[in-house]
Formats: structure tokens, C-alpha cells, sequence
DNA sequence: CATGAATGAGAGTTCATTCAT
DNA sequence: TATGAATGAACTCTCATTCAT
């Protein structure tokens, strides 16, 4: 499984890479020729190291959630969980921007995960759990908000940005309004939604 | 233009609900053949009412935006600005509940707005913008945001709740959010987003 | 058979006056529709009348051939047999300008036969010979020659006037070259053809 | 360009040579998917070689023209001019004798050349331009003859004998017949055409 | 192990022809 | 009888995947 000669590691990797970018820009409905095409390898090459194009999507995002992962837990032992927690979720909707495929990852969180991604997005979302409890703890994000529901802000406006394109500016006053929504301590006269 | 015979018709209805139920689980993807199946004509019949794939789409979003639009000049004059515009706002998110290809079509907000359905996205912008400004007129909503960011809070709401299948439940709660990030009042001890 | 009502002689007749212009300008690829819509009827009138698109092609040529063959009779006993013969060739030629789908039918010469067509390329076959005959009587044309080339020579430079879109002008300079050749009196140093 | 593999140049090779057939018997209204039936490989692999129909088609008509420009160009330098102008016509004749496509292509003589072929028919038109002036300045081709007519005759009688089926006898006797009249010294008492 | 040619299943679209009004 | 809506077969073209080199 681990490959031994160092070609096949450079190939798969620089593979990885450029679908990462491809995927980003066509979403998933890009070629998987085109990637092979920008890797300078053959399509045979691309379909050894990974046996199914679904399985290339899957490297992807793996990636990508792993490298979420990995800052959401860095974040979790911080001194202040409050900005902790809202760094992490601003980082995120950045990151998001404009890549479309790992956009629409998101959706299954908790769905039909046979492959091997099977388990990030719900590790992901457990570990903006742990960044949300911290938050919540130092009185920084209302007690009142669950997991559910910021991880659904979280995915909406990655989502909204990266589809509408959104520039660093308007992204950023977006996420605003959402933070004072999670901050806001005292609820009042809302009028019952819907 | 008006079709004078009954069982072609309802022919053009069946399909054009079929089509929005089909596109709506598959986004734009789904295939004009399960459509026709579905909707229990030959594929001939899909492309007699509508000439190619994309009028098809088109005409699916046409239906809703004008929904939409409707409902959002509706409100225009209401008595209570305030709740007019978080009605809609709420009312918008849940009717996307599931619609991949509306939500989807919500991108090409300025976009390429060759077809008839090109005016459509910004027409709802505009209307949204009608109520955004009586709410803040109102003081129900605060006087900083701007309809960019308020547009991008809809659509990546509406797509989470879409992408993510909440339930009503969740769908409330994360809404609630983002009306008190609309409606606070007071902007203070924001850490520096980004 | 005959058609008792009006209406229905006429919309024939127009249909297939329509059918002689749509076919002439995009040959026998032209589609029905078109006719109909030319026509002004439904696409099921024009069926009604010829039960398919091919019978519509023949009883356009066989119009066409008819024509021809009642002109060809008619020269037949011209007192000037050289000048009648070479009008014929000269007014088929001018006449086919442009039509596609009547020069294509020439080629079923002696062909597939089984229309109703079917005797109609024959009997213009013979009308020309009689023609031929006459003018080589009274040594006008050559007495080598035989219909086979003559039928030939007419098709071919009927099919280059229409697919070249020949000008009257070169269209006249063409014929006249062939005409030169069917009257020429002496063979002499022609090279081995081929 | 040149294909390394050598299964490949072949497959390329005979789907070529079947297309020359296929569009040869069905004019090029024939199906690509014939072409690729009797070439005995998939669908796709025709649409790899010619990425479409058309450049499937232009590839059969390049082949051809380069065929015929290279023998007329070969014949230029001629020490007979006159044989050599009239050997080229009734090879192109007979080299036509059945190839539809082939012959429809002679059309476009300065058609609408945006392709690849699109340059052969003017190409080869010169060509023959050539040793039609050679011909004339060595007294074997009348002087008022000009390449329009020249060339309309060479289509028209390629096009009668493709598609009148005509044997070798019989073309013979008709490219005959056109170079009497081209070789005639004398216009005589040749009635007013039309 | 890398390559790219071959593949076949499907997608969108068109058109001659039939059927219900 | 005239209409035009419905039909399905056929066609061009694409793409993930496999196979021979």
C-alpha cells in the first residue's frame, strides 16, 4: 500500500495537487483527462493510484479535511477559545473560497460515507464541537447555539462564498453579521420565525 | 403561445413539475431522459415543450424565482417592515429545502444572463433589496449591512439547508442566527476577522 | 384516388409546389416540417397526402420528369431535329440550376425502380433518344454517339451547373463546349483516352 | 502528430479507408457509427482519430485532393501538354467513379473553407489551371475555353459517372465526347444557345 | 510501473411517422 | 379531413474505465 518507489509518490502527489485545482475550478464534474493532462501523466497513471474517479475526489478531500482537521485541534488547547473558535470558522469560509468540489463535500456530513472519507467530515464537525463547547465555556458564543446549527452557517457560507464568488470584503462582513448572531448574549423581540 | 390543446397542457405541466422534483434531487446534472420517464412521455414530447435542456432548467427556475418575486413584492408594502423581511428571508430558505438546481441557480446572480431566465436572479436581488431597506428604515435591521452580504447569508443558508437536508427544526434555529447577527444593534468587542 | 374535395386538391398542390423549393435548395435532407410549415398546413396534411417523405420526393420529380418529358415530346417532331435536340439539352441544364434534390433523382436511371417513380427517368431516357436519333438523321450531332453518353453528359453538366452554382453564363460557355463535342464531325488524333 | 503507436496508425488507417467507402456508397449523410461498425472498432475510437464528424470527412477529402493535386502537379513539367491535360481529366474521372462524398466535395470549390480541406479545392482548381494553360499555349485545348467551364465539366462529368454508376466503357465514351469539344479548333454554325 | 489507445454506456437532440382531437 | 402533439429510433459526441504495449 505504501508505495516504494519515489516516482509513484511524486506522481501521486503532484496528481493530488492538480486535482485539487481542477476540482476547485469545474467542481466535480470536471474531466479527470484534465487533470491527467495538467499532471503531465497519462490517464492510466492517474486511474493506478487512485482505481475510480469517486476515489480521487475522496484523496482530495481527505486532504483537505485533514488539514482542517489538524488546525481545528491545534486550536483546541488555546489559552482564548472565543477567538480560537471564531478564527477557525473565518479561516475555514476563506479556505473554502471559490473550490467548489471541497465545497460540496460538506454535504455529507453524516451521509452515505462507504469510502474511505467516510469519517473526516463527521471528525471535522467533532472537532468544531470541541471548538464550540471552549467558546461557549469562556462565554464567548451563546450557550443557546448547537452544533448543528453552526456547522450549517459554516457550510452555508463557505458555500455562498466560493458559488457567488464573493471577494475577501464581502465574505468578511458576512461572516461578521454571522459572528454577532453567535455572540449576541441577550435574545429578544424576535418575531417567531416562520 | 398559449397552447390551445388541454392534454398538451397538462403534458407541459407534468413535465415541468417532474423536471423541478428531478433537478431538485440531482441538481443540474440529472438527465433529461429520467425526466421524460418520470413524467411517463418519450423523450421527444420533453423536447417539444422545451427546445433544449438548459430552456427546460430554465423554465423550472423561471417558475420559482417568479415565486419568489411575487411573494417579495407582496411584503413590499407591508405595515411592518421588520417582520416582512425576515419572513421572506425565512420563507426563501425553506422553500429551497431540497431544490439543488434553484439553489444552484442562485449563483448567476449578475451572471450570464443570456436566457430568459437571465433577469430572473437579479429581479429577486432587487426585490430582497426593496425590503432590506424598509427593514432597516424600520430599525429592524441593522443600518451597516448591505444587500451583498444579506444575498450571500440567504443563498449560503439556503444551500446548507438544501445540501445538508435539515430539518425545519435545525433550518429555524440556524435562520435565528443570523437574524440576531442582523439585528443587533451594537457592534463591540469583534476580534479581527481575518 | 382522385380528390373529390377542393380544399384538399389545392392543399396538395401546394404542398407540393412548397416541396419542389424546400427540396431544390437543401436536396432530399430538407425536413418535412419545413415543407408544412412553407405550405402553411400541418405536418399531418402533408402526410395524409403523401404517406411518406419519400413519396413526397417522387411526386415532386415525377412532376418535374413529366415536364421534361412532355417538352422532349413536344420537340420530337420539330422539322429542325439538330436545333430541337441541342434546346433540350440546353433548357434541361438551365432548368435543373440549383435543384438538388431533382438532379439527384437522375441517377436512378435505370435503379431501384419501385416507386411510382419509377418509369419516369426511363421514359425521359427515351424521349431524349428519340431527340438523338432525329438530330443524328439529319446530321446534326454526331453518329458514334450513343444515349449512354449523351444521358451522361446531360446529368453531369446539370449536376456541376447546380452543385457549382454555375452562373447562365458560364452554364452557357459549359454546354457549348459539350455541344462542340457532339458535333464534331471528324475523330481524329485524339489520344488513347485513358 | 505521427501517432508512435502501431496499432493505432493502423486503426486510424482503416477507419479512414472504411469511412472512403462508407461516404463513398452514402454520400456524407452516412453514419459515423457505420464507419466505425465496419472499421471493427468502437464508436469512440473513431471520434479519438477525427474529433468530428466533419473533420472525419475532411480527412477523406484531404487524402484525395492531395492525391489528385500531387498527380496534376506531377503532370505540369509534361514535355505533351496536351496529353498530359487531357490524361489528368479523364484519370480524375475515373478515380471519382463511385465516391460520392468525394464528389460532393467538389463543390466548395471556394466554398466556405474555414476547415482543414478547406484550402484543397482551390488548390487542386489551380492545379488543373496549370495544365489547362500548357494545354492551350501547345495548341491541343481551344484558346477560349477558361477554367470555369473547364472545371465544371471535370465535376460534372465525375458526378454523372458516380452517380449514374457508368461503367468504364461508357465514361470513356463520354470524356470522349468533352474532349472533342474542348479540342474543336473551330466554332461553327452552332445554333444561339438557349 | 507508465502510457495512451480502445471501449461502451449514456447524454442531448432531430426527424419521419402515428394518433387523438 | 386537418391538425399538431407524441413517439422512438438514430445520430453525434463525451467520459470513466480497461487493456495492450
Amino acid at each position: 500500500m505504501e508505495p516504494t518507489r519515489a516516482d509513484a509518490r511524486d506522481n501521486r502527489a503532484r496528481i493530488l495537487e492538480v486535482a485539487e485545482d481542477v476540482f476547485a475550478r469545474g467542481g466535480s464534474a470536471a474531466s479527470t483527462e484534465e487533470v491527467a493532462r495538467l499532471a503531465g501523466v497519462g490517464i492510466a497513471t492517474v486511474f493506478r493510484h487512485f482505481p475510480t474517479k469517486r476515489a480521487l475526489l475522496e484523496a482530495v478531500l481527505v486532504k483537505h479535511f485533514d488539514h482542517l482537521c489538524e488546525r481545528a485541534r491545534g486550536l483546541a488547547d488555546s489559552d482564548e477559545p472565543g477567538p480560537a473558535f471564531f478564527e477557525f470558522f473565518g479561516h475555514l469560509v476563506d479556505d473554502a473560497a471559490g473550490k467548489l468540489a471541497i465545497i460540496e463535500a460538506f454535504t455529507d456530513a453524516g451521509g452515505d460515507a462507504e469510502g474511505q472519507a467516510g469519517r473526516r467530515p463527521r471528525e471535522l464537525r467533532e472537532a468544531v464541537g470541541v471548538l464550540l463547547v471552549r467558546a461557549q465555556e469562556a462565554g464567548a458564543v451563546r450557550a443557546d447555539v448547537r452544533l448543528e446549527e453552526v456547522y450549517a452557517l459554516l457550510v452555508g457560507v463557505a458555500r455562498a462564498g466560493a458559488h457567488l464568488q464573493l471577494d475577501a470584503h464581502v465574505r468578511a462582513r458576512t461572516v461578521g453579521i454571522v459572528f454577532d448572531g453567535l455572540a449576541a448574549r441577550e435574545r429578544d423581540e424576535r418575531r417567531p420565525v416562520q
